[in-house]
Parts: structure tokens; sequence; C-alpha cells
DNA sequence: ACGAACCATGAAATGTCCTTGCGAAGTGTG
DNA sequence: CACACTTCGCAAGGACATTTCATGGTTCGT
């Protein structure tokens, strides 16, 4: 992708915002027709700076309504050790985000979890068969007050 | 919404995975007339399981590329002094995440930035000027391990 | 300046899709 | 059994997506 001009953000800042938005009216929103408009969509995703349209699902109504953030500090810092810790993290499926990170910790996690008798099973099961984990720090949200999906595509 | 079945479950996993779809291969998928399919749909969304649909951007398409997760303590716990904090961290467009938290500090945020210089600019624009902070501590992402929207429906 | 090559566009056409109405089949209850 | 209730598939009409094609604008090199 060269480069994107006023025409493709305003695509993709309505996709972001309604990603199941028929063409027809991305295309009015956008100010072209619909052919055009449809070309430029299909260069958007198949040059990858589209990378999918998701569902975002109510946690509530799936019963997912906790949220855990877990500091995890493993024994070293080889590549051996860190990706033999990715592959098993990456098989537990409560585990939503993962990140290999500078400072105190080295990895932090997001993990949902039913409720905390759940979270017990999680941690007891998951968090704590992971190899090479040396220190395990659990926190928990009790709020949440902000989840985008993206940055607003206006600010880039 | 009284309960998921099946092909509910199934529909929603779809989606999840491909929110773009067009309902007559949902239906296809999940083993339905087109009809049914579209009439379940429309009360997956109005009932709220569904929250919204969004194309999900390249970061590194639009220049993203950095990744800080912030932990911040305020002076108090007050409700007044958390609503405060809370308005003043929802204007910033580049906080993605937000979440109120037990434990050893009240907010953890996950920040994107385009680099280095961009953060500099963030944390003093945005972040030094949140109200009642009394500590900021700011962790880069040196890896994205896991980057899931949702809990996989079948693990419900 | 001129023409060739290139590119994105809008209009039109065609095939597909979405939604609504309708009747039928299945389920639970009095 | 009879009734209410729900969900289904089929069919039809209108909406939509995508391809083709001709046009206008821009960028080159001569």
């Amino acid at each position: 992708m060269d480069k994107l001009d006023t025409i493709d953000v305003a695509i993709l800042r309505t996709l972001q915002e309604d990603g199941r938005i028929s063409n027809a009216n991305l295309a009015e929103k956008v100010g072209l027709s619909a052919s055009a408009c449809s070309r430029r969509l299909d260069i958007l995703e198949k040059s990858g700076v589209i990378r999918g349209y998701h569902a975002r699902l109510s946690n509530k109504a799936l019963d997912y309504t906790m949220t855990a953030i877990v500091h995890i500090s493993l024994s070293g810092q080889f590549e051996k050790t860190l990706s033999e810790f990715e592959a098993a993290v990456k098989r537990c499926p409560n585990v939503l985000v993962c990140y290999l990170m500078s400072g105190e910790y080295d990895y932090i996690l997001r993990v949902a979890a039913k409720d905390l008798q759940d979270y017990e099973r999680i941690h007891k099961e998951w968090l704590s068969a992971l190899p090479h984990v040396v220190r395990i720090n659990s926190a928990f949200a009790l709020r949440e007050v902000i989840d985008r999906p993206n940055i607003d595509v206006d600010k880039r």
C-alpha cells in the first residue's frame, strides 16, 4: 500500500465504527460511487491495512464478567525460555492479551473469567502450569473505563 | 436474551472470525435457511449479545507500532476523584484500554504511540495532565504475543 | 506542446443477496 | 385434544455487490 488519502481514511474510520455497513452506504458516506468504493475497499483489504472484521460480543451476555491483569516474571530472558513460555500461554483460551514487556515484569496478560471461582480454576490449571515462571501477580479489574478496538484513524 | 442455543453460538463464533460474512454464507455455515438466520442475527444484535462490528486495522499500516502499559495511582479513592480522572482519561485518543483496578495501582492503561518520541508527547500533553495522579509507571511492549478480540465462544 | 500510457472515476448491467409475508411443523400447557 | 407460541423454510420483490466499459485527468517522454 503506497499511501492513504483522505477518502481511504474515511473508509477506514467508517468501517472501524461499523464493520458491517453495506458498500452502498459506505460509498455514500465517503462521497464515492459504489463501484469506486468497492474497488478501494478491495485494495485496502488485500494490502493488509484492514486485517479483518470481527463481531464484538458482550462478555456479560457470554457470562465473562471478570477481567484479570496478570504480571509474570520468568527465570531468565533466554530466547528458548521466552519461546517455551509463549507457546504455552498461547494455548490458554482465557488469555486474551499477552505482551512481552520491558520493565519490572516480563509479561503482562489480560485474562477473561466468569467469576472468582473460574479464575481460580484458570490460575490452577493454566497459569501455574506455565514454564519458567518465578512470580505471578494477579490484579482484578473493578471497572472497564475504556475499551476501544483501535485508535481513531483521524489521529494518525 | 433468554439463552443461546447451539446455533446461536455457531453464529457468534462465525461472526467473531469474519464479521463481514454475508447472511447467505452464514446461514449455510450454521445449517439454517437465510431467512431464519437473518432473523436470529437480528435478535442477537438487538438484545445486545453482539455489541458491534469493527474492522481491525493494521497498526503497522497506520504507523502505530508502539504499545505502552501505564500504571497509575491516584491521591485517593473517593468517587469524585475517580470520576474526574476517568472523564479526563477518556478524552485522550491514544488510550485504548483503561481499567480501574484492585491492587497496587488504581488504573492500568494501554496506550498506542507511533514511536518513543510520540509517546513522550502523549506523556507530556495527556498523561501528566490527568488530575489526582500521584504516580505513573510506563512500561513498553517489546512483542505482542497474543491479541484476541474476544474469548472463543466455544469455551463459554 | 503533443501523444501514449496510466489511473481512478461514474454509469450501467448482471447476478447475488437481504428481508418480509406466509403457511406449516414442532413444543408446551391447560 | 385444543390452543397459544415459537421457529422454521419457501417465495417474491426490492436492494445490493461487483464487473465491464467509456470518460476525464495526470504523468511521463519526446
